[in-house]
DNA sequence: GAAACTATGCGTCAAGTACT
DNA sequence: AGTACTTGACGCATAGTTTC
């Protein structure tokens, strides 16, 4: 039985590749195929040195811009959270948009921060965290959506509200915060953890729209109230969602779905329930659902669903797998096709080299 | 121009391996 | 034992090339 690294860096059995073969021959391979493959090991080594990473995809188009950036939150509490936001180049995205029907994701926003205070805030039934969170990358979000998506509006914040406040520092004092978009909404941010959207009408009310994450009322274990409430015209929508499904229209209110599932997915590493948004259903063609957590499934829909959801993100996995696996695959074969035109050389130099000794050494006949 | 062929890439499954 | 990762194999889709 032969043992055999594989192009990946990893030793299997039952294999044998030509770099095997070759050492076993001569024992020294110090080649570029060598020191390539110890490349491969270390990066993929450095891949996975970041495991404390929670990332969400969001649903955008253009270049990655910008450079990490680290912003500090500040609690009431005096303390401070590290949130930190990378943007990258082309990934494939896991959340839909309702209104693009298939999204080219070109970046993936990636906040570092403090999960365990995420975590006590969870547990504490505390939402100010989650909302200041939302607030902060809100605006970063739409703004980079704005910018490459026609029909996203774009958020101006207000100046009054950050004017003498450090870039990339947002702290808890200011009660309610308020932004405007470039169609004409206005998005308040409120203490107590609501989000307001109101439509520019005749009256400056219509169309109000508010979003409240609320955890009073002795919610069930690991199930947040997404309430989602709109005033129209034609009177007042309210949904009072435990965890499991909302279906909202507003391409704002998504938006701010997608951030508040974000913070959710965020502080869900460990043992925290799970949010996933998802492709809209049939039913809900133009809906974000967001799935609760197993711990709170019970009929044999959700079970289904979560099976499904399982075996979504397995796919995935794999489906990511199958690309690197085959991206490392081509460069070792480039590796090996620069290795063998490298010994063809050597090879033809030893023979010109063995032709010149024979030269030498053959006495000559004449 | 249409059909046949080839190359390439992707998604999925399954088996093997490493790790806890 | 269970889980995650890696990779060969298979089928499919698409684009490019060749043949008629």
């Amino acid at each position: 039985m032969y043992l055999a690294r594989s192009y990946c860096g990893r030793v299997q059995k039952g294999q044998m590749t030509m770099d095997t073969m070759e050492s076993q021959q001569d024992g020294s391979v110090t080649d570029s195929v060598a020191e390539n493959e110890s490349a491969h090991m270390q990066n993929q080594t450095g891949q996975n040195s970041i495991p404390t990473l929670t990332q969400v995809s969001v649903a955008g188009s253009g270049t990655g811009r910008g450079s990490p950036a680290v912003t500090l939150v500040q609690l009431p509490s005096g303390q401070t959270v590290h949130v930190q936001g990378i943007i990258q180049t082309p990934q494939p995205s896991v959340i839909q948009s309702p209104q693009i029907q298939t999204v080219q994701v070109r970046r993936i926003i990636m906040y570092q921060t403090d999960l365990s205070i995420i975590l006590s805030c969870f547990k504490s039934h505390s939402n100010i965290l989650i909302i200041s969170v939302v607030k902060l990358c809100f605006r970063k979000i739409l703004n980079e959506l704005s910018s490459d998506v026609p029909g996203v509006p774009k958020i101006e914040e207000e100046k009054s509200e950050e004017e003498g406040t450090p870039p990339n520092i947002a702290t808890m004092a200011v009660p309610t915060s308020i932004y405007q978009t470039s169609t004409g909404q206005y998005i308040a941010i409120a203490q107590g953890g609501t989000i307001q959207i109101s439509n520019p009408g005749s009256d400056g009310v219509q169309g109000l729209q508010a979003l409240t994450m609320t955890n009073s009322g002795a919610p069930p274990p690991g199930a947040t109230i997404v309430q989602y409430a709109a005033q129209s015209a034609d009177g007042t929508q309210q949904f009072f969602v435990p965890g499991s499904q909302v279906v909202v229209q507003d391409q704002v209110v998504n938006c701010l779905y997608k951030l508040v599932a974000f913070c959710f997915i965020a502080a869900a590493t460990g043992d925290m329930p799970t949010y996933q948004i998802r492709a809209p259903t049939t039913a809900l063609p133009q809906g974000v659902v967001m799935a609760a957590s197993p711990g709170s499934l019970h009929s044999p829909q959700q079970l289904a669903e979560e099976a499904t959801r399982k075996r979504e993100l397995r796919l995935m996995k794999n489906r990511e797998a199958a690309k690197e696996c085959r991206r490392r695959k081509k460069e070792y074969v480039k590796c090996l096709e620069s290795r063998v035109a490298v010994l063809e050389v050597q090879n033809k130099k030893l023979i010109e080299e063995l032709e010149t000794l024979k030269d030498i050494c053959s006495p000559k006949t004449d």
